[in-house]
RNA sequence: GAGGCCGUAGCUCAAUGGUAGAGCACCGGGCUGUGGCCCCGGGUGUUGCGGGUUCGAGCCCCGUCGGCCUCCCCA
């Protein structure tokens, strides 16, 4: 084979595409009855924005960006996560003079450089939120909510994910903590792995996050973020933790949790999925309270999560394709016409039972009943509408139930509402 | 970006360094007015690609591309 995807970016072939489709679709009419509002974002943005709001020091924008110059020389990037080109819209076009809260989200491609893995590719779908406003505790649990509800809606089953929350404490105490980490750990400085020792200086709470031995050894001697927290924070905290226990929702406080994106301040958690190897974060966000504001909008925090679509998918199937979604790979009605007078017929009859919302395949093949049939099973076709040319002096129809095997013939022009009576033609998008 | 394992037909997988195979799928026929079953026939291949070693390479060596796993990073 000459030419093969480029490598991390893959295609969804039909069975692919009712999967990720069926999730988007869950997940789309879950936020509209939360009344977020979608949007679409450009797939590239000026290579700036985005080093203004994740981070010029982090590991995305120093090594996993697609970034380019293009023809005038401008520097571009294909969007490695949402929320900075939301951000950028929303100042744009004015948005955050409008009534508070905001409430968006976006399901979209996002490129990322890295190799590629189980659960991590360079082209992956997120789906994601975003939430602007006077951000009380009640809220962010609103939000937590939504995701926990939407990744469990699909299977019905709330311990394929597990939710992980952590504060990183607010511009007032953050600043303290990241000079404790730097003293304590410039002292053990020697038990840290090589991109720790880099860390320290530019990047400290990445530590935290190290999975070596040595560095988590030396991590566990240290006090906790917890302890740092100003009266405002640990407050804020542990109402909203309260607010979970009071409803039933299972988390784990993990006081070591960072993320990878410098805007993140206060709130942030992970929510991991079962059976996914190394990738196994399915949904992750935080706060990002001075992110607009550093782009020269208003002070207006804000909170929002992304989904990992494939990695959503992975944790509920595997790499299968679930029977219920792949029976909606086949049509309700099979249409056979035998001979040619009945092909021309054919191409009004099938247009019309289109036109009336039902699924139709037609075969315009020059084979024989027999063939046809066979064809019809294949392609496991619910009902077989035959015209021949007896059918078509007489003006009739047969309508064969494939699963039954029974057959009755009907006149053509009480077809459709006899059609339309007997199938329910459900969703037919996915 | 680093390390390890892997790459044979559309799919799942065989083949001691000695003529590339099986099952499923697919195509044609039995079968031009009734499917599923069955029977017959067909291998559909640049063994990922490029070099090298060898009388001879799917097998050994090097490179490269791709996949998986780990590190890293995150969705």
């Amino acid at each position: 084979m000459k030419f093969q995807a480029v490598r991390g970016f893959k295609d969804w072939l039909p069975e692919d595409f009712f999967k990720y489709h069926h999730l988007m679709e869950i997940a789309r009419n879950y936020l509209i009855r939360a009344n977020f509002k979608e949007v679409k974002i450009p797939l590239l943005e000026k290579t700036e924005l985005f080093m203004r709001t994740i981070g010029e020091v982090t590991d995305i924008v120093q090594k996993e960006t697609y970034t380019f110059q293009d023809r005038n020389q401008d520097f571009l990037t294909l969007r490695p996560e949402a929320t900075a080109g939301i951000c950028r819209m929303i100042l744009e076009h004015g948005l955050h003079v409008k009534p508070k809260p905001l409430k968006f989200f976006f399901i979209g491609p996002m490129f990322r450089h890295e190799r590629p893995q189980k659960g991590r590719l360079r082209e992956f779908y997120q789906i994601d939120v975003e939430f602007l406003g006077n951000l009380t505790p009640y809220y962010e649990v609103e939000l937590l909510q939504i995701a926990l509800e939407i990744l469990k809606k699909p299977s019905n089953r709330e311990d394929l994910f597990t939710l992980e929350i952590n504060s990183l404490g607010c511009r007032e105490c953050r600043p303290a903590f990241r000079d404790y980490l730097q003293v304590s750990l410039e002292s053990e400085r020697e038990s840290l792995c090589d991109t720790c020792k880099d860390r320290l200086y530019r990047n400290p709470l990445r530590v935290l996050d190290c999975k070596q031995e040595g560095c988590k050894e030396v991590v566990k001697r240290l006090k906790p973020i917890s302890d740092f927290w100003c009266g405002s924070c640990r407050g804020h905290f542990n109402i909203l933790t309260g607010l979970l226990r009071a409803l039933d929702r299972d988390f784990v406080f993990n006081p070591f949790l960072v993320r990878g994106l410098d805007y993140y301040v206060r709130t942030i958690f992970e929510i991991k999925g079962k059976g996914l190897g190394a990738q196994d974060t399915v949904c992750a966000g935080g706060r990002y309270d001075y992110l607009l504001k550093d782009l020269g909008g208003p002070d207006l925090p804000a909170t929002g999560f992304a989904i990992g679509l494939e990695r959503w998918a992975l944790s509920l199937w595997g790499e299968e394709c679930p029977e219920f979604l792949r029976k909606k790979l086949r049509p309700d009605l099979l249409f056979i016409p035998l001979g040619e007078e009945a092909k021309k017929e054919g191409l009004k009859v099938v247009s019309e039972l289109r036109n009336q919302g039902l699924r139709v395949e037609s075969l315009f093949e020059d084979k024989g009943l027999k063939a046809l049939l066979r064809e019809a099973d294949k392609l496991g076709a619910k009902q077989v509408l035959i015209l021949g040319e007896e059918e078509l002096k007489e003006g009739v129809i047969l309508i064969k139930d494939m699963q039954e095997g029974t057959q009755q013939r009907i006149k053509m022009d009480k077809l459709i509402g006899r059609l339309k009576k007997e199938q329910r033609v459900e969703d037919l998008s996915c």
